[in-house]
Formats: structure tokens, sequence, C-alpha cells
DNA sequence: GGACTATTGTCGGCTGCTTGACAATGCGCA
DNA sequence: TGCGCATTGTCAAGCAGCCGACAATAGTCC
């Protein structure tokens, strides 16, 4: 895989993991509940996988799904998401493989739409498929929108910015500084350099694989707009 | 407007510019015409005005269209398409006001699509409606993969591959070098000096907003991989 | 035709980034 | 405990592209 590829489906996986993005109503899935069928996994038991052929969606109604790529070392947690959250369905509207494995962190409940049922009761109720679909191109043109903003931006504006938007829980990034520059597309020493600039303006802590934020209205300010 | 607008904005307009994104077939146009109406537009005139509600989507019959942003002396040109290109669709969908405005450059004929009247018949043709927004979808993903193949590249090499894929039929692109600079997110100066490079090079000639390509296969080999 | 504006062509200085190379350190594993 | 690999930290050299400024030319409008 290129440089490039890897890029691209890091991004798209950070965009469509995120939990804002909820294009189905209660109702919607009412009315669409026959063509899928609730799942209860277990934790640590995957949605699906990376690669595979995308051939169902699905919807989170409890519980916490993690989104990673790559696998054992190379793995990469992409996001967690929770109750509402959507997952897989861009790469099921475009018949393409999946772009990033989903794995149950505890107890979940997913409702399961495979693809060749889906579709055909989407043509019966066409008023959810538009507002599906135009949810899904608002979400890549906002990615869109973000990737330009990190274009013209310095390194050490693109490692604040990225480390705000990655930052787990805790404040942590567990990323290794290769890794980062491959986001970026920046080279390493590069982005070692932002991240020491950072750490002396007191607004990171940085480690062995782990980068933790103590300053987040500095960091935001080192970003700068946006 | 901030620069990452423009850049956007132009990005978005020579994606849904292009001539290549044909999601609607001859049948296709058939079935909906019910919702279009055929209209002549004189060279000069505008089809719609950046920032009006998109409350229409056009496709192009005949003749061309230009798509540009800003007014008078801030007005940056920044695609031209030809028949069976689709307009002003994507904010359609999304209910929000049009990136870029649209005027005819010569005599043009373009088929309407109110949004009041066409979203009303695409539920009744939720394949098309399906096949167009998914269409809609690939477009926009295969942009994002563009943009990242282009960011690790010289700007000699992007604009030897945004002359490629922007030429017309005759081999040339009616483009000033500052508007190409936007374009490509590189400033007039290196853009100007890479143009001059493969003018040296033999691979093309250059003029007042014109820019032809004498020796395509020489440019692809200036473009680099891909 | 003449005035005005838009566009092209060029220069020098400067900065941010890359490349390559190397030392120092952390972590896993036998 | 010690070996080996992965990761971090740092330096020097080089260059691609940006900025500001300016002259020369092409189109446009009255």
């Amino acid at each position: 895989m290129t440089t490039a590829d890897q890029q691209h489906l890091a991004w798209l996986a950070r965009t469509f993991g995120r939990t804002d993005y909820l294009p189905l109503s209660p109702d919607d899935l009412a009315a669409l509940s026959q063509a899928g069928e609730l799942i209860e996994k277990y934790p640590g038991t995957h949605l699906f996988r990376e690669g595979q052929p995308a051939d169902a969606a699905y919807v989170v109604q409890r519980g916490t799904a993690e989104l990673y790529r790559g696998v054992d070392r190379a793995k990469r947690v992409v996001a967690r998401v929770g109750e509402g959250a959507v997952l897989g369905d861009i790469a099921m509207f475009r018949d393409e493989p999946y772009i990033s494995s989903a794995r149950a962190v505890d107890a979940v409940t997913v409702m399961r739409f495979a693809r060749a049922k889906l579709l055909p009761l989407l043509v019966e109720h066409p008023v959810i498929a538009l507002r599906w679909l135009v949810a899904g191109l608002s979400q890549l043109e906002a990615t869109q929108r973000r990737m330009l903003r990190l274009m013209q931006r310095t390194v050490r504006e693109q490692v604040a910015e990225l480390l705000l938007d990655d930052a787990d829980r805790f404040g942590e990034v567990h990323l290794s500084q290769a890794a980062l520059a491959t986001l970026l597309g920046a080279s390493r020493q590069s982005v070692n350099e932002a991240l020491g600039a950072l750490r002396a303006r007191g607004a990171v802590e940085t480690g062995y694989r782990v980068i933790r934020i103590t300053d987040r209205d500095g960091l935001r300010r080192l970003a700068g707009g946006g």
C-alpha cells in the first residue's frame, strides 16, 4: 500500500468514526427494522474487519465499539463510538471493502443491515435513503474542508490540531512519532521538532509512544485558526 | 472568505464540474424530464450565483459553462465544463447555498431541475436517486484520494497533472496562472516557474490565459507517477 | 486611439521542510 | 540479565517554494 493510500484511509477512518455522524432517527430505524437484525456482541468480538467486502452497515444500539486499522503491532485504534453511531455505511453504499475494523469493547448490541436486504428496503423508503446519503456527503465534505485547512499550516500547527482531535478521554494519544508523521504527510524529524516546541511551551508531555496533553487551551492556541 | 475556503471550493467545483461526472444516463434524464425544463442561456448570463440558496441543479446539454467564485476584481474562474456535466447538485442535495457561480460562456442549453420538483420525483425513482448520490460520494472520495496524491508532489508535477486532467478537447486549458495556483494551493510565482520548465521541455505553449499542450506523452512523464 | 486593468515573467531573500546519518533510550523476549 | 529491535532526539546540508517587488505585455472599456 502506498503512503498516499495510508493517509487517505487514515483520514476516512478518522472521519467516519466520529460519534456525531448520526443520520438515522429512531423512527427511521423502526421503518428499516425488517431489513435489520439485532445482534449481541461479546467484548472483543468483531463486527467487521478491514478489507472485507462491505456487505452490511451497523447501528450501535447499546455499548461501545472500537474502530481500528492494521493488525497486531501495527494496529491503531481510530475511534470509539457509542449509541446511535453508524458504522460501515459509506463503504457499503459504495460497494467497496471496509476501510477499518470494528470491534466490541464491552457488551454491545447492534442492528445489522445486510446490503442485499437494505438496498431494496431503502428503495421503498427513499426519503430515509436520501437523508442518509446526504449525511454521508456532508461528512465527506467536512473531511475535505479539514484536510485543506491542514494543508497550508506548518507542521507544528498540524501536529497540535491532530493531537486535539485524536486525544482519548484521558488526554493521551498513543501513536509513534513516525505514525504521526505518516498521517500528516510530514517527515518524522519535523514532527519530532514540532513536538519539542509544544513540549517547551508546556502544552504536552511526551513519552514512549505516548503524548499527553497538559494544556488543552494552550494547544488550541498553538494550532492556530480553526 | 479565507484562502482555505477558496481552495476547498475550487476543488469541489473542479470535481463536480468535470464532464466525467456523469451519474445520469439519457434514460434517467428522460425519466426525470417532467421535473426539468430545458433552458437556453445566452453567452454571459448566469445559471446561478454563489451564495444563493441552491434551489436547482443543472445538467449541461450543449455549450460550455464557466464556474467561478468571487465577484468583480476578486473573481476567479474555477473550471469550464461542457456537455453532460452536472452543476450545483451537491449544494442542492445538502440544501445549502451554491458554492460557486455558473455562467454561460457561449450559447448553452441546460436542463434545470428545481429542487422542489426534483426531490419528489426522485422519491418516485429511488434507484436513480441512489445512483446519483452514490456517484457523488464516489466523486468526493476520489477527490480526496487525488488531493492526497498531489500533496506529496512538486509544484511542477502538480501543474503537469492538472493540465492533463483539465485540458479541453483542443488540448488547451483556459485558466490564468493565478487561478491555477489557487487550485493547487501554490503561489503564482511557483506555477509560473513550473510552466516555464514545461515550456522549455517542449511539452506546452503558454499564452494569455491559455496553455496549450503540445506533447501529451512528454507532459505525462513530467507529471510523474499516476 | 488611449487609459486602465489583468496577466505574465523575473529577481533576491528567506523559511520551513526533507534527507541522511548517528547516538541515546525504552521495551520485549529468551 | 543481556540481546535486539523500535523509538526518540539531534545535527548539518540542501532545496523547494513563499513573499514582496517590479517591469513588460495583453486585453478591455470608453
